[in-house]
DNA sequence: TACTAAGCGAGACGGTACGTCGCGTCTTCTT
DNA sequence: AAGAAGACGCGACGTACCGTCTCGCTTAGTA
């Protein structure tokens, strides 16, 4: 790992000759897709030749760079990030439902249109896990750190799973996202409703369990 | 000739003319639409020419009888029935863990193979809501019953929000078995684990919150 | 062979038991065929739900009398007649034109606009050769009388052969109304300027025209 | 870069653009018409699919140049030729015979085979008109080429109405060929039996036969 | 009068072909 | 070489008829 590296990547992996790819066709066909997947159509009726002819780009151009439809949702769908919501840090309680809520029923950005897709389409696309991974793992990364602030400060007991909280908080959330509806609950889950609940099991025990 | 036969006739609204439609194709179709999906077909790959082809019947007879593939893959999937596991009935925990262990990495029927793609289809087809809800409701009722009992017993608290608790329980699991892997944890959720780490916010509190 | 024979085969082919077939139904049947011929359907166009729609019979009251949409188009082509036109008897000349004229561009019976249709159908289904020689054997026969006539009142040579004749005269007419258009023809055949045209063929060869 | 080159470029149409349609599709697809055809399949029907199947193209790639079957017939029939007899040039009888003799029961070339079936098909498919009367006429100039030299020898009379004359001779041989029986003629027309009928009618007034 | 056998209308049946659409690849000319 | 354009072989779509097969109901002649 030297200074050099760069350079010398630089020399190695010299010029492909020909015309370079274009920067703006890249764009402008994953645009396209983002664009008609935000327009409402279903993830898997997304035809090529749309994308195409909505990027005003040849066939070929797109199958020059992804091998297929699925590759090329996968990284359509991995430009996509919702920004995190900002968190008061005063309370452990406040700080999860904050980020439990825009997991709910979606916001009005673009990308919230879409995400939910997304996980609906990772059974056929395992490709598409990775991409949801990389989008959540913030996520997932500021709810650890939540918790372990709580733990630090004493407000939830010592041998947390933080893991499994995790999962049983957002799971029910994401669920009702996919399908707009929630089949366990009867009607929408709150985000204050789930903390309340595992509250007693997360906080020190007065009795041993 | 009775005045009666009026009445009865408009009870039993009077059979249409013309032959009546084949029971035996209307069985065959829906079993070739389970079996291609056993097999592993996509469900959105699943091709009419295909069915029709499985059932030895013309695509006529499939279209006389629903208008698109999606109708006919709610009321194919409306067939299945997966049976509930037994309950013990001694302990709350033991029987929580039987009833969520069937909804992860699938067993063996032809039914869980099918399932967690019904889940994911039903964005795609909202009609499949229903159906979902169908199926799963005895095993909700079922989960709700091991919960009153228990609370009855007093080994549960009385204050418990039932369908808040389900929730959280089963949709980690349900989301596992959809993507097959759990998006939340580093490995596959085991109920155990899940039942043992809400427990204390289940059980009579000691101390209150 | 003798007289009582036919007393014999009537009461030989005893009335069949059951229900005798409807002649209301084979009626509509043949009106709904030439209904729909001569409202143009194009005669291989000409389908049997059409038929049996507009005749409201059920297809099968239809198989069971015709084996084939060719059978039926025989027997329903075969109940059409035109009149003969009437001949002044004064000149052979005038009855040729006369005996001619129908056979161009049609005139405005049902059967007018039906019967080229049908000579264009004869290569398709032999069996309307038939019909067609029952149709026109009365027009040919009245031509021939009337070159017979010709003959023995000796405006006409002796020697003339018949057959060819009435071909030579008909033949470019018939031609002409199939196709709509005259293949050898700069414009339309009149039949004054065919009867016109052979005449010095068919008088007596000294004699000028 | 020259003033010239739009106008040039104007003149010999610009080159679509994408990839140009394969003559040797088309010459395929044409081929497995005209071969069908002459396999006895009855021209109406003849399938779309079958012509793909035997052209080894996809559907497709037909509906993309002809917009149906008709449109299909139409183009693969232009195609076919037949040669033209060979005449003598000695007697006006003889060559007009051996112009006529091949509009009879058909030769042996696929041409032959299919050429009455063009005809039927003229009522049906309008288009083919044009196709039958660019193939015939050839033999129609040949025929009235043969009949002005007559009339110049001085072997036939000065005032003959060529087209009239053509029509009478050809029109009854082709209706045989299209329905394989001569409706006015009790056997086969024989070319030699028309021209010596009409003989004296295309003569000059006072010379006999 | 009741029975029986066929005809009746309706319409479902297993098929075949239709004409359209999208796939992923290819072939052309232009940049 | 990559660009756009669009044709290629393929295969599924949903529709229309084919000729056959049930249905429940007449509609006769026979018993």
């Amino acid at each position: 790992m030297t200074i050099v590296t760069g350079a010398a990547a630089e020399d190695q992996e010299r010029r492909a000759p020909g015309r370079p790819r274009s920067a703006r066709a890249e764009r402008a066909i994953v645009d396209a897709v983002l664009d008609l997947l935000a327009e409402g159509v279903p993830a898997d009726a997304l035809s090529i030749e749309a994308v195409a002819g909505r990027a005003a780009v040849g066939k070929a151009t797109i199958y020059r760079r992804w091998p297929n439809k699925e590759a090329l949702l996968v990284d359509a769908l991995a430009t996509l990030k919702g920004p995190l919501p900002e968190l008061a840090g005063e309370s452990v309680r406040d700080d999860l439902v904050a980020l439990l809520r825009p997991v709910g029923r979606s916001s009005l950005s673009r990308a919230s249109h879409i995400l939910p897709c997304l996980i609906t389409e990772i059974k056929r696309s395992p490709g598409l896990l990775h991409v949801y991974q990389k989008i959540m793992e913030p996520r997932r990364e500021a709810m650890r750190e939540v918790l372990r602030r709580g733990i630090d400060s004493g407000e939830l007991r010592e041998d947390l799973d933080l893991e499994v909280v995790m999962a049983m908080l957002v799971a029910p959330m994401l669920a009702q996202s996919m399908i707009n509806w929630n089949p366990w609950l009867d009607r929408d889950v709150l985000p204050e409703r789930l903390v309340d609940a595992i509250w007693p099991a997360i906080v020190p025990a007065a009795s041993p369990r």
